[in-house]
DNA sequence: ATTTTAGTGTGATATATGTCACCCAATTAA
DNA sequence: TTAATTGGGTGACATATATCACACTAAAAT
């Protein structure tokens, strides 16, 4: 299990009594890179707290399409996970482990409890959602008003910022998250190399842009 | 003013200070039909809450483009303006009155001093993020995976549950709000009209599909 | 060493949407 | 009543993206 010094650096907001709140009640589970953690339509159960690794947020399409919108990191929470009332609210998002990852699972029914209990608790909440709608406009001004190029570099710099300038994905990879396809992706890429924003490798390109 | 009975009809969910500290703290502002609210990079000075009409939240370009994204009804609040510190948050979307509204505006001091004095204010304001939330991923779903004929359909209906079934908008209304062009709609209506989804009037159209 | 697979490059073509030009009709302003 | 404005229809064309076909090569599997 985890220590209550390693919570306290993850998130360094909380009280006292919630950290043994979650030593008490959350489980530390573990999932490889790749591992889809929750699916669109999925009934959410548990609270999904990160404790090491990246995860990715996607909005899902019926047919199999899927648009990446935004990471979690260590000391984030998924904000569709925290609900706080007992009905079976289901998950709008698909959640999927980029890295091998860590993460808190706490029973949703002590949602509403530590809401009440840790003043802590409903700030992190509210944090947590503030952000990710946030997030969310930023993939809306995105996908409403730019051409793919555009959406592309704010995609490569997304990447970028979360795992430096190695850019380690297969231009399926990036086509699967924008739902659009290789050839497209290819394309652009291309582009990008003659104006020196990149150089590519198979497997992976560096950004080298400015 | 308004009354105590009007806020607890509006808003039933909430603790018996709240509405006193309301009564007491909040401002009660009109605005006329075509009003904008709150712009995209604007300071947030107050929260919003509807008591009477319609506004529509867009996101906007830096360009002039808009997208709209959702209604805010009586008894809902402006989720981006719930800020919660008093860092000059700033505004990451558009807010226009659609009908003559009224509204409670409430200096954002109050925000961090009712979440520690009222437990029914910590739900609102959590509930408003979250319903919110779920508002901008539908919207995500719309723009990422959807044609403009779905997404026209998706937006009139959204209109008709608002507003019932007489839609008194024009071409170029709508396509601003779904930032594309005045004849892509015109063409898209023409192609419902002729499957018996509409029939078009001049500033107008009635929705009879099924 | 040879075969297979995965990643990438690229032309050709289709489709959705954006843009321009111009027309007409209904409404409003003068 | 006439002129101006607004809403709408539509052809022609431009552009962005999707789709198909196929070639090439590095890496992995045999």
């Amino acid at each position: 299990m985890l220590s209550k010094e390693t919570l306290t650096k993850l998130f360094p907001d909380w009280e006292d009594g919630l950290y043994d709140a979650i030593l008490n009640e959350a489980e530390l589970k573990e999932a490889k890179a790749g591992t889809t953690l929750l699916k669109m339509g999925q009934n959410i159960k548990s609270a999904m707290l990160v404790v090491e690794g990246t995860i990715k947020l996607y909005q899902e399409d019926e047919i199999g399409g899927e648009y990446f919108m935004y990471h979690l990191n260590p000391g984030e929470a998924c904000a569709v996970t925290l609900v706080c009332n007992y009905h079976h609210e289901q998950s709008q998002v698909l959640a999927k482990a980029v890295t091998d990852i860590q993460y808190l699972s706490i029973p949703i029914e002590f949602m509403e409890k530590w809401l009440n209990e840790f003043k802590s608790w409903h700030y992190f909440v509210i944090k947590t959602y503030r952000s990710r709608y946030e997030e969310l406009l930023k993939t809306i001004h995105e996908i409403a008003f730019k051409n793919m190029d555009e959406r592309l570099e704010f995609y490569i710099l997304k990447y970028v910022k979360q795992f430096g300038a190695i850019v380690n994905l297969t231009h399926q990879d990036i086509a699967n998250d924008l739902n659009t396809s290789r050839e497209v992706i290819s394309r652009l890429l291309k582009k990008m190399e003659h104006n020196d924003w990149i150089v590519m490798n198979r497997n992976s390109f560096d950004w080298i842009k400015k």
